[in-house]
DNA sequence: GCCCAGGTGAAGC
DNA sequence: GCTTCACATGGG
């Protein structure tokens, strides 16, 4: 093969195509996409809008597919298959789930749901945001961020633009109260060192892929307003390791209620059940109660 | 007005 | 060791 005799297509050949239809059997999107994993996502008319690394992309769920479109053609979607992890066999990790009540009621009210596979410092630096934040608002100040800190992406959405979530680099080389103006409050500090010390090295996001759990979370929790809780949650949305078990206000009411009626549980005692009880997808049961919870238990569900 | 929100970290017993 | 408190901001 020579390289003279081939020139350069570029201009004339298709490379892809702006819509993609994905096959998938008992795929809940909308719960997917609502159940506090990740906070970008937009519904409209016409369908759920997010952006995905550097890819704004809009979702629509049909009975036995996910039809995705892209502001440009592509060929490559490995990028959005992995997000929503496509290759994941979901009735195998329901099976793996312990056969008592309350997890088979959880799973019954939240039949589809699903883990996603998050970009790991869009998922750090959004649970740094989190704490003792609804949902709602976690999801305002994210979206500031971006807006105030990301690059414009091309939208598929003329009357909406698009931004992509901003590196711990450019985030790093911005002042606190440049962090403070997207109403994040005393998270500021903490998105702010966090910030520096990825973009200086300290520590290795990428490098965590390749850590038994346990370590990859010391080196979550080493950073500047990331606890145990948070640390679980970027290890189970991130980087996929499913026995990370966050526990937060809702999964201890979850497991207080269901769990353990008669007597006041701790956040100490709650881990060592989980890590017994749930089994290898406890993180994925945990996602299950935390939906079931918030959506089916609590009060404001009913309204 | 009041309580709470996908917590963390430091200070006080 | 364990418990309490401050931390910003906004929703219900």
């Amino acid at each position: 093969m020579n390289a003279a005799a081939h020139p350069p297509l570029r201009t004339s050949v298709v490379v892809g195509s702006r819509t993609q239809s994905f096959p998938v059997g008992n795929y809940d999107l909308a719960a997917t996409l609502t159940s506090g994993q990740a906070f970008r996502w937009n519904l409209t008319q016409e369908g759920w809008t997010g952006v995905i690394r550097r890819h704004w992309v809009r979702l629509r769920s049909e009975p036995s597919a996910i039809n995705a479109e892209v502001a440009e053609p592509i060929s490559n979607w490995d990028w959005l298959t992995g997000y929503l992890r496509l290759d994941e066999d979901l009735e195998t990790i329901l099976r793996s789930f312990p056969n008592d009540e309350p997890m088979q009621r959880a799973v019954a009210a939240c039949r589809g749901l699903r883990l996603l596979r998050q970009d790991p410092w869009e998922c750090l630096a959004s649970f740094i945001l989190s704490s003792t934040k609804q949902i709602i608002q976690i999801r305002q100040i994210v979206a500031q961020v971006c807006q105030c800190f990301g690059d414009e992406l091309r939208s598929g959405d003329a009357g909406a633009p698009a931004y992509s979530f901003p590196t711990a680099a450019r985030l790093a080389e911005r002042s606190e109260a440049e962090l403070r103006a997207c109403k994040m409050g005393f998270r500021a500090p903490n998105l702010l060192a966090t910030a520096r010390k990825i973009a200086e090295g300290e520590v290795n996001l990428e490098q965590l892929h390749n850590l038994p759990t346990a370590e990859a979370r010391a080196q979550l929790d080493s950073l500047p307003g990331v606890g145990r809780k948070i640390a679980d949650c970027v290890l189970l949305f991130a980087y996929g390791k499913q026995s990370a078990f966050p526990v937060d206000v809702w999964v201890m009411k979850a497991l207080q209620q269901l769990y353990f009626p008669r007597r006041k549980v701790k956040v100490e005692r709650v881990h060592r059940f989980a890590a017994t009880h749930f089994g290898p997808n406890a993180g994925y049961a945990q996602q299950y109660l935390f939906h079931y919870m918030r959506t089916k238990l609590s009060p404001k569900s009913k309204a």
